[in-house]
DNA sequence: CAGTGGTCTAGACCACTCC
DNA sequence: GAGTGGTCTAGACCACTGT
């Protein structure tokens, strides 16, 4: 991390995070922050810009910027998030079951959905997500193989993400997100403990690399009575 | 609209959508970008960070910015979205019941959900929201009243959020929202067309005004086959 | 009024991609 | 090597908040 702003920011959520800068309270103006980080105020309005969109603080002009109590935000603000991550962030010891993984020519409703060619193939990997002896969770995922072009259990059952961005060093860019309510399929009633639900929550992840290619698509099918989901909006200035 | 960049990324958009600018190709330089706008540099990145934060583009280091395919985005994007400018951006005739509007003395939920004083009052808003003959939505709103002092059944019937934004100057800054799914209540099945259905998706809404105070909590009931939600995630550069 | 954040400028150097 | 976007600087003026 040699980036100035990007360092600022992160000095600034750990002074938040542990509470040596008050929630409620005002931040050091930019002036201020500028003579002590000895940089210009263009690079501390960047940090700051960052702050305001995750949700640490809240700028008002001609006052100044407010820290927000960031103990309220129990789960992850949005973005990008593994099942992992989530598992652990949340005290569970998550069980990963690989049932499926297998490299296949694409369905028709997966070619269109990666806008693929008639000879590319796919990844296609079913996992079912364990949490507290109940399997919550059933993940679909489906890879290009042009730019995954190996993929193992062990890797599945660990994170897939993390393969991806940390030995693949495939850096994702920007994901869509869908999600939608409908009833079970024949699988869902399978690989989940559904326990009498008449609903699963779908969560479709169009996931896009740096050079705008899409080249995953995830679904992620979740028991209703454990699926939660929290998003931030806000106005954004630059 | 007097800002630069925010006149830049309005010409940009317009020029996207209409198709003249072609999804899939690149947008003309930065540098040249600002010499036809005869601005700095900064500037356009910031109307550049604009349409990448919305989709439109996508930055690509050493290449340039690539154009995105913006008719694929059959839905809001993201932030604080009416129901009204929804309905109507999907092309219906939205039709809102107003079934309670009432000043009253918080419960103990809500007055811990917007973190009122014990004087405080609140107005309760219960309405339904009509789509093709369906009620298919129960938003239940309540607001500050130290915020809003006057309400009425025509703004309900309208827009609460228009009345707020255009007519009190309220100017709403950011929201958290959170989506569960749970069994619908009496007041659920009384009020929806549930048509058989044995969830809701409730969608929590916490909305913040500029000076960061909370001054609204809504929950909206949607009934499962009539919800949809998307949202746009990306690794941010500033 | 002084102080704050919001916008804007005209440079500079770097890391990256493509040829 | 030429061109791209990413970062950074040291100024400037403005609109807004508080007193």
């Amino acid at each position: 991390m040699k980036n100035k702003y990007l360092m600022i920011y992160q000095q600034l959520v750990d002074l938040i995070k542990t509470g040596e800068l008050k929630a409620n309270t005002l931040l050091p103006s930019e002036h201020e922050l500028k003579d002590q980080y000895d940089t210009s105020r263009e690079t501390i309005r960047k940090a700051l810009t960052l702050l305001s969109q995750n949700g640490y603080i809240q700028k008002v002009k001609g006052k100044g910027s407010i820290i927000i109590d960031v103990n309220k935000f129990d789960f992850p603000v949005s973005g990008l998030v593994s099942f992992k991550e989530l598992a652990e962030k949340m005290g569970n010891t998550p069980k990963t079951v690989v049932h499926e993984l297998t490299l296949e020519k694409p369905s028709d409703f997966i070619k269109q959905q990666l806008k693929l060619n008639n000879k590319d193939q796919v990844w296609k990997v079913v996992r079912t997500r364990e949490m507290a002896g109940e399997k919550i969770i059933l993940d679909k995922d489906y890879l290009v193989k042009k730019y995954v072009p190996e993929l193992t259990e062990e890797i599945c059952e660990d994170s897939i993400y993390n393969y991806l961005e940390n030995e693949l060093d495939l850096s994702i860019s920007f994901a869509k997100k869908e999600i939608i309510v409908v009833e079970p399929t024949e699988e869902d009633r399978e690989l989940l403990d559904l326990d009498g639900f008449h609903n699963v929550v779908v969560i479709k992840n169009y996931v896009h690399l740096e050079d705008a290619s899409l080249f995953q698509y995830t679904e992620s099918r979740h028991r209703p009575d454990k699926f939660r989901f929290v998003d931030f909006a806000r106005r954004s200035h630059l």
